[in-house]
DNA sequence: TACATACGTCTCTTGTAAGAGACAATTTCT
DNA sequence: AGAAATTGTCTCTTACAAGAGACGTATGTA
């Protein structure tokens, strides 16, 4: 237990040590859940959100008893319940975007045979909302509702257009900015990229996330110039000169079909 | 819609006038959402869950902060949010159940042409899963999620095997057993059926939730007599002995699929 | 123009939930 | 076997959130 209370890594910017509010603390344990996909001890949650375990194991049964989270399996693990699906359907029910947007993007990667994905900006982040493999053999699995930061993607870059500078730096972390292959973006050369991307309508970045592919994205919209969410194609690195330009038109026209702009 | 536990300590009934606690608010916040399924002005949603408005405001504030709620629209009105959506496909992820249960659920209605669902027992009430609409001229829409008095189905017949006659009673109100139509069920023939439904494997009711249908169900099993989910046809009232008995094999044949037991 | 309702924000008080920690019962090591 | 760590439950204290209500500002409607 020594090793857990010296947090070097401490994220906490947050008043720490201080009370916390049953609220927040429910919050971090579903922040938590989804980051590991996988259900959990109780007090590894504890230990995970960083709460007092009797805490922790009042609000978990406050939790399970309405149906939030389940326990899983061998008893004392749980994870996310019926509940949070019942209110996700829910949420796509009521999302026309979200509904006609997940259709798209089925259809974009079963007609190309590339994986395709339907991106959005989630409290300040970039979240893949839906994604549909491709039919090739080397998978390239990134999984839904994955937070990754905006300056490695293309639709990070269509997302935020539109926004003020200020706003940018806001979202994007100094971390944000070391790509996975440690070399480093200079905040100019992104938000230059922000402005070419809300220019042309669409963007491409070759090996940003990983070496082999490069991405291709076009924005949807939900007004003029208000960018609600991207589609986006994720293809080999190699892929021709003339199937990506191709793909791309294929891309925008899709992606407009979903705007609402007009 | 309270929690209601069977153990009611000190059971203040309705105690209105009383503190709540701020976790609890939240959960009849999104059980209400739940129940609109529609945006809602933040005021309309106080009144609605019986909370002050000043309560509302700071919960709701957190909510949308969290991504849990979404503003709609006008921007006075809120709904569920992304974050929510995000969770739910985290459980249907980490839920082979629902996964594969939600597919045959989509073949059987396609190749049947009926409405298929799949239900499940949720603290203590019958649900709708997931539902797939058959190809008949008349929709018979239930909507996914909605809360149907036990009785009323033949899959709560089946979702109620194994349990004992107490706990059978603490989960069906009177209300319960008034039919939409507004006969009246007896205690002792609904636990019949369940006794029967157990013992034959399958249920079918007919004009229980409307007079032009009856609902064929069988039971997914995940152990040995424990019963986790049904799958359930709902087909016109006039359908043909044969086909209603053809119809419920299939049926049976996919469920006995899902089930784990083996 | 007044008159009534709804909205969103703020302040202050007090009831109460978050948290520390003790406990017995497992489970998992040596 | 004994030691060490984990689990789930319980009690008690006090820091703090829930709630009442006032306030200024939209709206609508006589």
């Amino acid at each position: 237990m020594q090793d857990g209370s010296a947090l070097a890594v401490s994220a906490d910017e947050k008043t720490s040590g201080s009370r916390e509010k049953g609220l927040n603390r429910v919050l971090e344990i579903l922040e938590f859940l989804h980051t590991t996909q996988r259900a959990i001890g109780i007090g590894d949650l504890a230990k995970g959100v960083n709460a007092p375990r009797s805490t922790t194991y009042t609000l978990v049964r406050s939790l399970v008893d309405a149906g939030l989270l389940e326990t899983a399996g061998d008893g004392n693990r749980v994870y996310f319940g019926k509940k949070l699906y019942l209110y996700g359907m829910d949420y796509v029910r009521g999302n026309d975007l979200l509904r006609r947007g997940r259709q798209e993007v089925d259809n974009l990667s079963r007609e190309t045979g590339e994986t395709s994905e339907l991106c959005m900006l989630q409290s300040g982040r970039y979240t893949i909302v839906h994604s549909s493999p491709g039919t090739r053999p080397f998978r390239i699995s990134s999984a839904t509702g994955l937070q990754i930061p905006l300056p490695w993607t293309a639709s990070g870059r269509l997302l935020l257009a539109g926004f003020e500078q200020a706003r940018i730096e806001d979202m994007v972390s100094e971390d944000d900015l070391i790509l996975p292959d440690g070399r480093r973006l200079l905040l100019s050369d992104f938000i230059a990229d922000i402005e070419k991307a809300e220019a042309t309508g669409y963007c491409v970045t070759s090996g940003l996330v990983d070496a082999y592919t490069k991405c291709l994205a076009a924005p949807v919209l939900s007004g003029p110039g208000k960018v609600e969410a991207t589609m986006c194609l994720v293809v080999p690195i190699d892929t021709s000169e003339e199937r990506t330009s191709s793909l791309i038109g294929l891309l925008r026209d899709r992606a407009a079909r979903l705007s609402i702009a007009g």
